[in-house]
DNA sequence: AACTTGTCCTGTCATGCCGTCAGCTTACCG
DNA sequence: CGGTAAGCTGACGGCATGACAGGACAAGTT
């Protein structure tokens, strides 16, 4: 179901054209990481790639475009996110452990591309849906598995009947992706990352279970 | 201390000159909350204000510069946040009504101001260190009346020693900043705004006191 | 009222990026 | 080898940027 890549005015790209896509999109990448979005110029990815603008606007509308095409490609492997939360244990030291991992696991996807993950928690702040949707799309999965869990803790009577468990689960996914985005932030404060990844790890299970982990 | 307004060249503002970069800055401001950040053009500020790129450029560096300059009157009003969670009593129900307290002030001053709060976020998530230290301004009132009120627990034997203060109450400011920055996006989850602040004062609770709120 | 002084604003200009098009080059295929 | 479609770029009008010099203005002085 995957169409065929397309140029802006519906010529089929072959083999070579999907590579110099393929180019700019990683440039553009590298860009975003290294200066600021409101700074990021097509000529320059245009020249980085070694080409011309015109080449650019040939498979992209805009910077925009490029960017949602990039975040797409992210969302599709933060699918696998769900596995972090998915069907694990809550309760006991394995509950502990299923905190801790998921924690962990969110931070490394983050910051393996937190340059574009700012871009689109930023579009999505402004109100543009196809931002929002990929930001739902990756925090989704880990935001349903969290309901779930909670849900399942309020049928066996361990969590109170009037707890909304998307908006706490939704909450904590928040709370994940912003101090995942501002990691480097709470070294002011004087926290460190490994004293960090602990008190997240116990926030969630708190959120989840409403009840302190068993280490 | 607060030195004379300056223009870029070093000439001191006089009062219509004063009122001309008040206008600007509120063009701006306004600018922000109907179009997407790396879309706003000094020419648009400019003939908003009734004026010309020219005399905005006399006051200001660039819009960045500006920007900055919004923020930091935004961060001295939102100096008043620190009342929220000084002094408060995290015991009983008193405890339930000062996360509850804490939410809604909180959700309250990033609603007035979203447009700005998103763009100094953007910057201090791109390790601007000017933005980043705006956004600290702001958010460690809140997170060190928080982490007090974690210690004071602690010592008090009811909260565990291996907690740590700061790392926790960050992480909780750091939800509370994220929620409010995509209060819309939680609608999609099929979450209300009335739902949101419960779920969000009980995670506040259960983080600072690791105990279910008495209701 | 004319003059002076310092603030305030804008017209204008060089520069550089944007976004588009026509047209050239390259690759593939019968 | 010729046809066809893909791939790329030079060039161009349009617009934003950022700097400057000089004109407009207010307020005080003589």
């Amino acid at each position: 179901m995957t169409g065929q890549v397309r140029t802006v005015d519906g010529r089929v790209a072959g083999r070579r054209g999907q590579a110099t896509r393929q180019k700019l999109l990683d440039c553009l990448s590298e860009m975003l990481s290294s200066s600021p979005y409101r700074d990021v110029k097509v000529i320059d990815v245009a020249r980085k790639a070694g080409t011309s603008p015109a080449t650019f606007y040939q498979y992209f509308p805009d910077v925009e475009g490029a960017v949602l095409e990039i975040a797409e490609s992210m969302a599709k492997e933060g699918a696998s996110l769900t596995e972090l939360a998915a069907g694990r244990s809550w309760v006991g030291k394995a509950g502990w452990q299923t905190a801790q991992d998921l924690v962990e696991g969110f931070l490394t996807f983050w910051r393996k591309n937190d340059a574009i993950l700012r871009v689109v928690d930023l579009g999505a702040a402004e109100g543009d849906k196809r931002f929002y949707k990929i930001r739902m799309k990756i925090l989704n999965s880990v935001n349903n598995s969290l309901a779930d869990a909670i849900k399942d803790l309020q049928s066996k009577g361990k969590v109170d009947k009037d707890v909304n468990a998307n908006a706490v689960a939704g909450s904590l996914v928040a709370m994940l992706a912003s101090v995942a985005g501002h990691q480097k932030g709470f070294q002011s404060w004087g926290v460190k990352q490994a004293e960090l990844k602990p008190s997240l790890a116990l926030l969630v299970h708190l959120g989840v279970t409403q009840k302190k982990p068993v280490k």
